[in-house]
DNA sequence: CAAACTTTACCGACCGGTAAGTAAACGTCC
DNA sequence: GGACGTTTACTTACCGGTCGGTAAAGTTTG
């Protein structure tokens, strides 16, 4: 892949937004927001944390639904931008599976806050904030689950019992998690861990030698 | 308790408390939590969803804190009297390790609200609660992590380099993850699920002749 | 001058929690 | 069996505090 900047997890994402300081608030909140749930986080402490007073942060967002909305979008941004674009055009199903697999994984693993978020907390936007999300949720979902039945009709499936739904619920659940138990000052780095999800996942998923050397390639 | 009611999930939980209409007020609550989070969850929600006015409530139980460290308790003495007590007397480590995967996803998608709440939510308990629901959670952990570990030391772990750390959280991933996507209203039933978790989880850690021979025996 | 704040003061709603009173059931003593 | 306390299971009314959010006026910076 020669984007090289496409797997730059280090890169700012505050780039992304037009405005420097205002994606700094929105980081400092999603970590706040990650840490201790959005209900249980205050604006005040929002604020706070990013060195405004309420006011302050009041003259940035409009209010606390819209500051979670925007959180909420920008992780599924990245999402889209890391992950999906970086697996769909992967003809293979199992090298893409495992590409997402492992890119999504390390994709939360370096982003302590912002993307871990939209794991919950679907609750506290309004109806049509929701819809929005849901529906980008789900896409990203089928296009997880259509990796694994590709797999299927190619009759690689390993239990090939296995529901396709189901299947993918739990990749997702492995990747998920690991934004609640994974420690920056742990034994492993977040690189070492992503590999061990893909590994895992794939051998969840395919027989073992079918594991080992067709989703080695990348 | 004869051995068969051991396993039988649908056995009034209410029967474990001395009263039952405390344990009615729990199960309500524990439902209302992990549908909206703890914070997210007022104790007029509660006492209202339980038919009861805020001072009701409050006969019953001394207070907020008080009230999710008893529901986190019980959901951690189910983990124990119906994962744990199933599994521990099994020597074969596979085998083992399958009855506490299936068993504690089993556990988990017949309970709606209680045992998925001690998922989260360990802020909202004061620094001595925190400490006695953490040290219990860390002895499950460690119980599942020793099986992990005993088919290592039989060089029975398939990709023999996985670190059984992050190996033990990623199948906990899995399970926990149920709570979040299961609808009893879906395609499959509850046990139907928990057999796809077990049966991913055995072929993520086992080779799969492995995976499939053993462990299913049970 | 305008943008990006600050400080101060405040709003109504709801939070967790409590004080005080009450209606019904229960045990018990005569 | 009727009167009398006691206990159980609540209720209405209310507390101080914090919530999300705003108004208004002043201050710093480019």
């Amino acid at each position: 892949m020669t984007a090289a900047a496409k797997t730059d997890l280090t890169a700012p994402v505050a780039d992304l937004f037009d405005d420097a300081r205002v994606a700094s608030i929105y980081r400092t909140a999603a970590e706040l927001i990650h840490a201790k749930g959005f209900a249980g986080t205050s604006m005040n402490e929002i604020a706070e944390a990013a060195d405004l007073t309420k006011p302050g942060l009041y003259y940035h967002v409009k209010n606390k639904r819209e500051l979670l909305f925007r959180i909420t979008s920008f992780a599924m941004d990245l999402l889209d931008a890391r992950v999906v674009a970086q697996a769909e055009s992967i003809d293979e199903p199992a090298v893409r599976l495992r590409t997402i697999v492992h890119g999504h994984a390390r994709l939360l693993l370096h982003e302590p806050g912002a993307l871990a978020i939209l794991i919950d907390e679907v609750d506290g936007l309004d109806p049509q904030q929701r819809a929005i999300i849901t529906r980008r949720k789900r896409r990203y979902y089928d296009f997880l689950r259509d990796a694994i039945i590709d797999l299927q009709r190619a009759g690689r499936l390993r239990p090939a019992t296995l529901d396709p739904t189901v299947t993918a619920f739990n990749l997702l659940g492995m990747i998920m998690w690991t934004a609640r138990w994974y420690r920056v000052d742990g034994a492993l780095g977040p690189d070492a861990v992503a590999d061990t999800v893909a590994t895992m996942a794939m051998h969840a998923v395919l027989g073992d030698d079918d594991a080992q050397q067709r989703t080695t390639i990348s």
